[in-house]
RNA sequence: GGGCGCUUAGCUCAGUGGUUAGAGCGCAUGCUUCACACGCAUGAGGUCACAGGUUCGAAUCCCGUAGCGCCCA
């Protein structure tokens, strides 16, 4: 049998009697730890070291703040009186407020300006629940920010909410079952506040939950004060430098909120509709057949157009016709955006149907004739059906051209209609007076100023710019809504003008406040009437960076954080925040508002739908931190790249929370075994790199140091994914599949055994130092992601070592720092060391015995005697102590020639073969 | 119609000119092992969408085709 094998009693004499002390040592009953004169209770070795060896008690790790100190401080003592599973529910919320209370992440208002990391977070809309999503991104900038805090800067991470505008109007509207229109003004404004206020503590709530490190006494919200005196400050300085109009034009019109919107709160949606073939009837009495989609505007056709190099109705051009039902003598006249292969070529212009009518409008001067009112209904401009909806008008007047014999065709078709993204409504395009921020004049400057910012990934950039050339409007900024900024205006209702407020009089409410004179200084006249509409809510929330710092106010930090470091957000807002957000630095400083912009992706069902808020079926960010908690979800966010859409199941989620729970669970108990061992390791005052002399250990600090500069430079590209990536992939194998296990024999204490004092001392030494080297930076690391089981075990031993309340105040690991342990030979020797491991598991894998099955004996061979194969064996030899007691195998031989039989390993120069016991 | 992105293992995805293309999940086999069975070990699994080109060398660069997604007309 193998155990009767005389070499393994003759070389574990001592061994043994050291695994009759662990038996009694284990055999205490839980929670019973011996204790000794340190007055703390011990670790295996630290009790060997009083008991065996007579030195002095050092100074035992006490664990400070950590949940494990509540529930389990009278038992350190042993890897068994640790709690068996880490419990994230209850050092979660420990973490978090111990994080508040110390102002953890509190900013420095005193930093230098080169020193300082801020970021402008756009604040989420209070228009409902904050689901899985926005987790999924905010949570990635928040990864970003807590590396940069352990790189040395000083980061400025405020939060704030986005509650005034029509989304936070809808939802009141929607929960409160009210309608703005319907109710006094001011009362209505009372409920949004009261609404908001409810909404916005469930959001911080949730983010804290979460683990976003901003700094709460940085909070906003962009109807406050401040931010209303700053939206009002940018518009008067917009309208002294000229830059806004007022004007009576087409504008983009929602007909169920009954306000003027901007062409980027369109959203395109596919619809079904139907052509209809509708007879027009020339001065001869030909009828043409005109196609279109929009009947319902037949009252308001205001000429045809057909395409110049259409042979078929070239004959018609330069003469009148005649809409049917309606009679009305319009011009043919020929354009080149006419699409001769729609419908049947030609096509009607009406006031207006869309935005070719209102090109056509303007450059061949037709007329106006607008049917459709501000409420979606038909006006009497539409005869006999004034008051229908357009619905209703539409099928009427088909109904009444069906009669006349003038409808000849109806089919269906795709047809994408222009949206209002905040209620899916179709838009109108309606003849209105409202405010506009001139932007087609200064395309070139807007992407030249985008280009300045540094775009991640790069191709977001691209987006952005696309967006620029291909703006058609103005920005229109006057909302005819009620829980907004107000336009800081008042107009003199006798001659017009137009009458400011003064910089030391904001914020103003020019319903309720005296304007800044009695009359009109053009006119005299004393009927002055303040502006009731008020400011498009991107007005405020594109001044993000200039509200967190503080542009014009008392205490303006302007010079100190602007322009901002970093911008985060999602891809589907590039064309709103990140671009109003250019323009209005563009527009006020000449200056670009962030260096750099992070865009991360959408979290999406399996079918590829996004999440949204109005969207019902999604999952409860709270509910998810509940069951699977805060690191987990957090991991879980690191799973994709930086900009890339990522998919998670909705009716299976816990698939895609696998590999957070794994990690977490491991470095748990990695961690917990580690502790045990270093409990009897005094790092204070010691060179620890001069302590690491094994060979396997520098190989560690080898690849610790290779891990960090990878994930710093990942880190520096806004690559967390990948980061992330090489962490766990350093942690995982090199660290606790491979150094743990070869480096046990020394920390138990039997490799080293049968060796003098002062040596034995030096190799456990040695393995320990390194442990303390690689444990707390792996636990830096992977703080970024994984900020609460990483404080949590930073707690139990190195926090002590630390000035710092926190790790994630404390240095990322340097590489650098590694340097004198490092060693090319070492790294060849532990390299060589991992691979005949990996030979050896392989062999008793494919013999279907346990590793830990003693074996007689690993020959392994080499296929050459170049020098590359007598430098390996030469490793092996020198390290075949540690690989015997970690593969369970009494003896090595190595062969200096090739094996006809085997285990091969890929990429490496030498097979191996393993000899058992006979049974 | 235009722009951007994508197409790599059963699934979700890494992989920016250089050995034999990787990971996680899933699958198969073995192992109760003194941190971890919520674990470990070992293994199977790929025509890198298709076609052409550049190159000593292409998943990677260029051109084209097809399909998918997003954004904009």
């Amino acid at each position: 049998m193998w155990y009767t094998s005389g070499w393994y009693f003759s070389m574990s004499a001592a061994r043994f009697s050291t695994v009759r002390f662990i038996q009694r040592a284990f055999s205490r009953p839980a929670g019973i730890a011996e204790r000794t004169s340190c007055g703390c209770a011990h670790t295996r070795n630290h009790y060997s070291r009083h008991r065996g060896r007579g030195l002095t008690p050092i100074r035992c790790a006490t664990i400070r703040g950590s949940t494990m100190s509540e529930r389990e401080h009278s038992g350190i003592g042993s890897i068994k009186e640790l709690p068996k599973r880490y419990d994230p529910s209850a050092a979660e919320p420990h973490w978090q407020r111990l994080w508040e209370e110390k102002g953890v992440f509190r900013f420095n208002r005193d930093a230098p300006h080169g020193n300082i990391f801020s970021v402008d977070t756009p604040p989420p809309t209070v228009s409902g629940a904050l689901h899985i999503g926005h987790v999924f991104s905010y949570v990635q900038a928040d990864i970003v920010v807590r590396y940069k805090r352990m790189r040395g800067f000083e980061v400025f991470y405020p939060f704030g909410f986005d509650d005034n505008g029509l989304a936070t109007e809808r939802l009141v509207e929607r929960v409160r079952n009210v309608k703005g229109s319907e109710m006094p003004r001011e009362d209505f404004i009372e409920l949004c506040l009261e609404v908001s206020r409810e909404q916005e503590a469930e959001f911080k709530d949730l983010w804290q939950a979460v683990g976003i490190s901003c700094d709460w006494t940085e909070e906003y919200t962009t109807i406050n004060e401040r931010c209303r005196r700053i939206a009002q400050r940018s518009f008067l300085d917009l309208y002294h430098k000229g830059e806004v109009y007022r004007k009576e034009a087409p504008s983009l019109w929602c007909p169920v909120c009954r306000t003027a919107i901007a062409q980027a709160e369109i959203e395109d949606r596919q619809h079904p509709s139907q052509f209809h073939e509708i007879l027009f009837t020339l001065d001869d009495g030909t009828q043409v057949p005109i196609a279109t989609t929009r009947p319902e505007l037949l009252p308001a056709c205001v000429a045809v157009f057909v395409h110049p190099d259409d042979d078929r109705y070239a004959k018609y051009v330069g003469r009148k016709t005649r809409t049917p039902h309606f009679n009305a003598d319009v011009q043919i006249i020929t354009d080149p955006l006419v699409d001769p292969e729609k419908g049947t070529g030609i096509v009607m212009c009406c006031t207006f149907g869309d935005t070719t009518d209102i090109e056509w409008w303007q450059k061949y001067g037709l007329d106006t004739k607008v049917c459709i009112d501000e409420t979606g209904k038909l006006n009497e401009q539409a005869g006999e059906f004034a008051g229908l909806s357009l619905e209703e008008g539409r099928k009427a007047i088909l109904e009444v051209l069906r009669g006349e014999g003038l409808l000849t065709k109806s089919w269906e078709i795709e047809h994408t209609v222009n949206c209002h993204e905040r209620c899916g409504t179709p838009l109108e395009f309606i003849v209105t007076r409202q405010w506009f921020i001139k932007l087609l004049d200064k395309k070139e400057k807007l992407i030249e100023y985008g280009e300045r910012c540094r775009w991640f990934p790069e191709f977001m950039g691209v987006r952005y710019r696309h967006w620029v050339e291909n703006l058609h409007w103005d920005w229109c900024i006057s909302r005819q809504r009620y829980y907004g900024v107000p336009f800081p205006l008042w107009y003199c209702e006798a001659c017009g003008e137009v009458i400011p407020a003064r910089e030391q009089d904001l914020p103003v409410n020019p319903l309720a406040d005296h304007a800044p004179v009695d009359r009109c200084p053009e006119c005299g006249s004393d009927r002055i009437r303040g502006e009731s509409d008020v400011l498009d809510t991107w007005m405020t929330s594109s001044l993000t960076p200039q509200i967190n710092a503080k542009w014009g106010e008392a205490d303006d930090r302007m010079g100190q954080l602007f322009p901002m470091t970093l911008r985060p957000q999602a891809h589907d807002i590039i064309r709103t925040w990140a671009f109003y957000t250019i323009t209005k630095a563009c527009l006020h400083h000449e200056d670009i508002p962030w260096s750099d912009v992070m865009v991360s992706g959408h979290a999406q069902d399996v079918s590829r739908q996004r999440f949204s808020k109005s969207r019902s079926k999604t999952l409860n960010p709270r509910e998810m931190i509940e069951q699977f908690s805060a690191d987990v979800v957090r991991h879980w966010t690191s799973s994709a790249k930086l900009g890339a859409d990522t998919i998670i199941d909705l009716r299976n989620p816990q698939e895609s929370f696998e590999g957070g729970r794994r990690l977490v669970t491991k470095l748990y108990n990695a961690s917990k075994f580690s502790h045990a061992h270093l409990l009897s390791f005094d790092p204070a005052g010691r060179d620890l790199t001069a302590l690491v002399q094994h060979t396997l250990d520098r190989w560690l600090l080898g690849r610790l140091a290779d891990t960090i500069q990878r994930a710093q430079k990942a880190f520096d590209e806004y690559e967390y994914s990948d980061a992330l990536d090489v962490a766990e992939r350093f942690f995982w194998r090199d660290f606790c599949d491979n150094y743990l296990e070869l480096a046990k024999g020394r920390l138990y204490g039997e490799a080293v055994a049968g060796l003098p004092m002062e040596e034995a001392e030096r190799l456990s030494e040695s393995a320990k130092a390194a442990l303390f080297i690689a444990l707390e930076a792996i636990l830096k690391m992977f703080a970024p992601f994984v900020p609460h089981i990483t404080e949590d075990i930073w707690h139990w031993h190195f926090a002590r070592f630390s000035s710092e309340e926190s790790i994630h105040r404390t240095a990322w690991p340097d590489a650098k720092s590694l340097e004198p342990a490092l060693d090319e030979d070492c790294s060849r020797a532990g390299l060589n060391l991992v691979g005949a491991l990996a030979l050896a598991r392989k062999a008793k894998s494919e013999l279907n015995i346990s590793i830990k099955k003693q074996a007689k004996t690993l020959t392994i061979g080499f296929q050459s005697e170049d020098s590359i194969s007598s430098r390996a064996l030469d490793d092996l030899r020198s390290l075949q102590g540690d690989l015997l007691s970690t593969a369970n195998v009494d003896e090595l031989v190595l062969k200096a020639e090739a094996l006809d039989d085997g285990y091969e390993l890929e990429g490496v120069a030498f097979k191996a073969r393993m000899e058992l016991h006979p049974e």
